[in-house]
DNA sequence: GGATCATGTTAGGTATACCTAATGGTCATC
DNA sequence: GATGACCATTAGGTATACCTAACATGATCC
């Protein structure tokens, strides 16, 4: 967390190691493919980019994508004031979960080291953003973590973390948020199908979980 | 206001449509010259927008530029957010002004319907930024202004407006800022020399405020 | 009335960040 | 060992928003 940076990287640099660090959080292959579905974009404007990237040295190529330090550490700033917006957006301006999520997107890139710290300081220096996934340079360490369609029929939980990837199926964020299935809430796994839709009773409502989702939603055992 | 902003004008569009409007504000002539040494940009990357602009509907071309109600919609709306991100970043982040002018010129373009919306509520509806100029739509309805050069030696004033042209001027916001010399201040007129500069007191200070300021400082007298 | 200045425009060029269509590779699988 | 799936790259093209150099125009001044 160097505090002068000097040369500004413009916002696609920006978009693409976030993109490569996000990947990696969320535990997929980070290949050219995968960055192209991820932001919407050819694969061919991905393979030009990846060699600008790699020629700045913010990224090293092989089998697998790398960020190298420098990448890392802008991949590692434009996450943090992701969730750091969407900390503020939502406990000081009210957004909802989904706005919050889509608003951090663009202030992700206006975010300077002076606002940034303000932010922090206001917010009292949070350690995730509201859905749970960890802030950078926050020294926070999750806790052992584990799917909720794994954690068995019948099993209390809490809810701690919606990974980035739920973040861009449409619609997701908002049924989540409508349906409790946030950081913090507790339930019990009512039944869990074979295709891993899971049924989750949260607040005496019971609803159907998906399997996409259910695989992905991280939770504790209680 | 209108609340659907269908096709959303790029920063460029939002930047041009803004500098003509303070412009205007600021009593200059609103032409390409005085567009590009505000923006700093050369001529002929003016002349090419202003045939883009007038092509999309947003401004009209003669002896002067002039906003069509499409741009003058525009150009409030971007006036509006950046003024308010000022308040914003000033009252809630404490921001110093000159660090809040700063940034605000990056905020004006990724604030949404719905966080201008939060903001307004949350800063209970402000009229004016932090350097007095009016926000677009709020209703202010400014008194009679007159500049401090004009307002006679050993008058008192109340300092209401600097208006956005200061702004420009490479460390005059920080100058003002620490001179007291911000909206709300009042103080007296010790002194004015025949270029205009002009001695005030204020807060038992004296300090020599130059021609090119205090010939657009707006103060009202006492 | 010619020089000068301010202003606007043309012409030609650049960097960024995309696109589609087509081509090359690698791998698993039958 | 051919087929198809998946992946990356090349080639060629577009829109945006700039740039410099050179030129055209109109007003002002002596």
């Amino acid at each position: 967390m160097s505090e002068y940076e000097s040369p500004e990287w413009h916002p696609a640099f920006e978009e693409y190691c976030e993109t490569i660090y996000e990947l990696g959080e969320d535990d997929l292959d980070v290949i050219q493919a995968r960055i192209a579905e991820r932001m919407d974009v050819s694969r061919p404007a991905v393979s030009e980019m990846m060699k600008r990237l790699e020629v700045d040295g913010l990224i090293e190529t092989g089998r697998e994508i790398k960020l190298t330090e420098k990448g890392m550490h802008l991949a590692e700033t434009v996450v943090r004031r992701h969730r750091l917006a969407e900390c503020f957006l939502t406990d000081v301006l009210g957004l909802s979960w989904a706005d919050a999520h889509q608003e951090a997107g663009k202030w992700e890139h206006v975010i300077s080291p002076t606002v940034e710290k303000a932010m922090v300081a206001r917010l009292n220096d949070p350690t995730t953003c509201p859905h749970g996934n960890p802030i950078p340079g926050s020294g926070y360490e999750a806790p052992d973590l584990i799917a909720l369609e794994a954690i068995g029929v019948g099993k209390e939980f809490e809810v701690q973390r919606i990974p980035e990837e739920l973040e861009f199926a449409e619609g997701m964020l908002d049924f989540l948020e409508q349906s409790s299935i946030i950081p913090g809430s507790r339930g019990t796994v009512t039944a869990v199908s074979p295709d891993g839709t899971a049924t989750v009773t949260i607040d005496g409502n019971a609803v159907g979980v998906g399997g996409f989702a259910s695989s992905r939603i991280l939770v504790t055992a209680r």
